[in-house]
DNA sequence: TTGAAAGCGCTAACAT
DNA sequence: ATGTTAGCGCTTTCAA
């Protein structure tokens, strides 16, 4: 089957091919008797514009390509979720790419976007991640970029990102103001400035209601319910005292949930347990979890947001790249309601 | 800054751009040494095939559009992150869509896909897909369409799905092995065709049991937490006897447990409850709740393996279209440990 | 308001 | 083993 081309219009009506483009791009200088003589023969023959051809020669594809570490993390397939959305109201589609957590990888992906010609990149590094030459080459190439969540310090690029030490410190005072005193944190080896802030929150927290901060009682290890119940479980068998564990992540503190459980201990009456992220299993445990949640649809959102933003103040004075800071919620629920 | 064209490299190397073509493809009729030099001067400035460019002369884009209701449900994201993940390491790239659930969307979707030029179209059908012109017209352009888990009955595609007649006989047939006899299902009223086999098979497992099938027994609502709250506390309002229940979908179930724990009914003593899906939260709530696994990740690789299949063998004799078809897998915890 | 013509950067058939 | 040439189907400038 021959594919239609606005030339098989063109011959139809009797008119030239850029009359046909035209008329089909709402052109203003096009009669609308001539727009709408075209757009009838256009549905009646079942044309298709043809977007690789637009691309080639207008420059734009509409495309913006997305790359994070991991769909199957909710975390991720809720941005992506938000960017979706909005970017497709807007009339751009995503092209989607994993990393699967390797910097390597993540190259490649770039490396494709590039060769692809999309309008602009959102992205969320890898664990790996450390120098960025894939990354300073899109800027080198003035292809609008933004990260979200995970952005690298020290190239200024416009970013959304919740508050994490914000977020850890209200964990942190959250349990302190139930009445928790002997607080475990539990966080990652990790190098991500996300964890990292975290920490400094509890730290922080900790501080200013005069609390001492114990290295002992800070605990770094896989971000997983395993290793959240073997450290709840270790300090248990230690007979290290402690009410409380924030943990840097809902699984963990799901594992610490399951350890204390294991070992007759009552939460919230002994020990409270908060953790970070608000997965979908939070509420629907028991006790239910605590849990800081990082309005990740609305990240989604905000990221494409701004990037359209961004999009239209291409080759503008570019001035400081605008970085959006999202607040993070404290959800209260059974595990630290004393 | 100018970027970088196949002629610049010619021209650095008084070579043809044609000789530069074949020898970054890797022609077989271009001398090694060619190709070295070819490659370090691509290299050294810089350069970025143009896809756009060559997808338009050769016709292919090597860009799969894959279309879902809604990536925030972690089935959807699942099955996409399996399909990225293999499409990827057969150099095919992702151009994500999602329908919303509504079907003008989902045909605005493949419409952008046409436009696009994808080389192929991955699909899981909205709740409200009934006619379907653009799968029709996917078809007509000879373009290789396949769906995964909600597919149209009537066209012949081929698809990825797992067996929900025998998911739904073996959560039935868990609960009879378990010496449960009165089984309330609570399914939903959308008309999709996973939905109604997992109905089936529970008829067909009561039957082949020798239970009774009362229709008052089966229940049809929202999928929904609420909802499954609801049923089973209207079913102890009435006086109604029952001591399993089978829902269609895990938070359903979710809802009945909470019903159930509410009203002091023992879990998995008095009542079994099995679900379906095998959500992340099954194993971590308490009681830990059976459900039926789906394999999600695998239906999103074994749906990218198949399409490329079907890739390769476009232009061949048709046949009827391949149709895998999962098995679904019982995960037996305590909600049904009777 | 419309037409003519150039060209985006490649691939691939044909020629040498 | 390499060069020449003709488009792919549009957008966009210039001309009428």
């Amino acid at each position: 089957m021959k594919r239609i081309t606005i030339e098989d219009i063109a011959a139809k009506l009797n008119i030239s091919f850029s009359t046909v483009a035209r008329a089909l791009n709402d052109h203003p200088a096009i009669s609308d008797a001539t727009k709408k003589a075209v757009r009838e023969t256009a549905t009646r023959l079942g044309y298709r514009q043809n977007k690789v051809a637009a691309s080639l020669r207008s420059g734009r594809t509409h495309i913006i390509g997305v790359i994070v570490p991991n769909l199957q993390l909710s975390f991720f397939s809720s941005v992506v979720h938000g960017i979706e959305r909005v970017m497709n109201e807007n009339e751009y589609n995503i092209l989607l790419y994993q990393s699967n957590e390797q910097a390597d990888h993540e190259a490649r992906g770039i490396d494709t976007f590039l060769q692809s010609r999309v309008d602009g990149i959102i992205a969320s590094i890898t664990q790996e991640t450390r120098e960025m030459p894939h990354f300073a080459e899109i800027r080198k190439r003035g292809i609008p970029l933004l990260f979200f969540d995970r952005a690298i310090n020290g190239l200024e690029v416009p970013a959304v990102v919740i508050d994490d030490f914000k977020g850890g410190y209200m964990a942190t005072k959250h349990l302190i103001d139930q009445g928790y005193k002997r607080i475990v944190h539990i966080n990652t080896h990790q190098d991500l400035a996300i964890f990292t802030d975290r920490l400094e929150g509890y730290k922080a927290a900790l501080r200013d209601h005069h609390l001492p901060i114990d290295e002992q009682y800070i605990v770094r290890g896989a971000l997983s319910l395993e290793f959240g119940d073997a450290t709840a479980q270790s300090f248990l068998d230690q007979g290290l005292a402690f009410d409380a564990v924030f943990a840097v992540e809902d699984y963990t503190a799901m594992g610490v949930l399951q350890a204390l459980k294991r070992n007759k201990i009552k939460v919230p009456k002994e020990v409270g347990v908060i953790g970070f992220a608000n997965e979908a299993f939070g509420s629907l445990v028991t006790p239910a979890l605590s849990s800081i949640d990082q309005q990740t649809v609305r990240m989604g959102e905000e990221a494409a947001a701004l990037f359209l933003k961004v999009l239209q103040q291409k080759g503008k004075p570019a001035g400081t790249p605008e970085r959006i800071v999202l607040e993070p919620l404290l959800v209260a629920r059974d595990s630290t309601a004393r």
